[in-house]
DNA sequence: CAAATAAAATCGTTGAACAATCTTGACATA
DNA sequence: TATGTCAAGATTGTTCAACGATTTTATTTG
């Protein structure tokens, strides 16, 4: 009983995997995709191959260069900067607009626990991962698919740039705290002030994610 | 000269023709699309085609059933409220970020006098479409590509929507001056009232919205 | 008239083919 | 040596034909 039951369609099956291997960091911003070699080593069709390439350049994880193929997206400045500003924009609006029963708040203050513990095991990989659960509930007190998925999308592609950095430590303990603060004040109905705190937490990660992207970048400009 | 030079891939043409088609009501809500029917029409490729329907699906325009093909996404009173939550959440709050020196402040200006021109000629078509150039305009104040995306993707599905929707009278005219205020309140830098407006804006279309919607949809609940 | 079954249509996926375009490398020229 | 030309070679873009799998329609049967 552990198979899938409805056969999924093929192409969202290969984006799926590719997805994984391209926020594993296997496959490497820059790096071109041949159709060819993937089909086989895949062992699909060029023409699946191909459609899954279209649902990843959608979520802007691969580039799409007329006649000369697909690449993995090389994350810039600029698209750190904008993934932020996505951020701000929704996740502050999702917080101060939150009401603090909503059963998304619930999912937040666990994965602060899990967050916690994970850090004192210096496992920081699953401090990293739940951060990502948190910011995901905070979108989803929106109430709105459309949103969620947005967003989704955005923290695939941010988790594209993670790739490049190297230290999940600086990148994702320091926060930890915070994010315990921001749940607080919304489970006390202080969503203003859980709203501002978010705000500050964005503007700070965002300078670390910067910095840290600054260093890598002016050592090796073209993602090569 | 006016020829492209730039030939471009085929799957973002087809997607383009279709979506232009889909939003002008040519293609009806829960009507299939044959892929060998629409091939043959269009003249293209089935794989072609595939790749097409692929975009479209992600974009929400289509809906696709595994082993029975795709179909003209059917609006719901559900969809139309999602659409708005997003509307609000962005909208409002790139206009209370906005700073009034920004470009994309003329844009708005002039959305909303062609607007009031067009209004006193009757043109209700070039006053609906003259309201989405102007809520694009405001997105375009958050200075994020991603969210301008994004806002394309909604206004075309929310496009869907009015499709079926009679009245273009009713559904636009009535916010052309609220439209005025707005922009005239970002341009006096009281973005907080600017957003303000919007937002009560946004609800009452909103309503207006859901109300035509409801009357249509009750006589004819699964959309044809 | 309902249920079961057979036939037809459609999608899902593959593989091969060929045109269009880009890349590579050899070669000639200044 | 440096540079420009040009012919392979490789890769993508697109089409076509085929066939298994699934759904829909039509037919038969009880």
């Amino acid at each position: 009983m552990t198979e899938q039951d409805t056969t999924l369609a093929l192409a969202p099956r290969l984006a799926e995997e590719l997805r994984d291997k391209l926020i594993a960091g296997e496959l490497k911003p820059g790096q071109r995709l041949s159709e060819a070699a993937l089909s086989v080593g895949m062992d699909v069709s060029r023409n699946s191959l191909r459609e899954a390439f279209r649902l990843l350049t959608k979520e802007g994880l691969l580039r799409h260069e007329h006649n000369r193929g697909v690449f993995v997206a090389t994350p810039s400045v600029a698209s750190i900067i904008d993934i932020y500003r996505v951020r701000r924009t929704i996740e502050c609006q999702a917080l101060a607009k939150a009401y603090p029963n909503h059963p998304a708040v619930a999912r937040m203050r666990l994965a602060v626990e899990r967050a916690r513990a994970a850090r004192s095991d210096k496992d920081w990989g699953t401090v990293g991962s739940q951060n990502m659960v948190f910011h995901a509930a905070i979108v989803d007190l929106a109430d709105s698919q459309r949103l969620n998925a947005f967003y989704a999308q955005i923290a695939a592609e941010l988790r594209l740039s993670f790739g490049l950095l190297a230290d999940p430590e600086l990148l994702h303990a320091p926060y930890v705290d915070l994010n315990a603060a921001i749940v607080e004040k919304l489970e006390a109905g202080m969503t203003a002030e859980a709203s501002a705190a978010l705000e500050a937490y964005l503007t700070q990660s965002e300078r670390t994610v910067l910095a840290a992207f600054s260093r890598i970048d002016e050592r090796n400009p073209s993602g090569k």
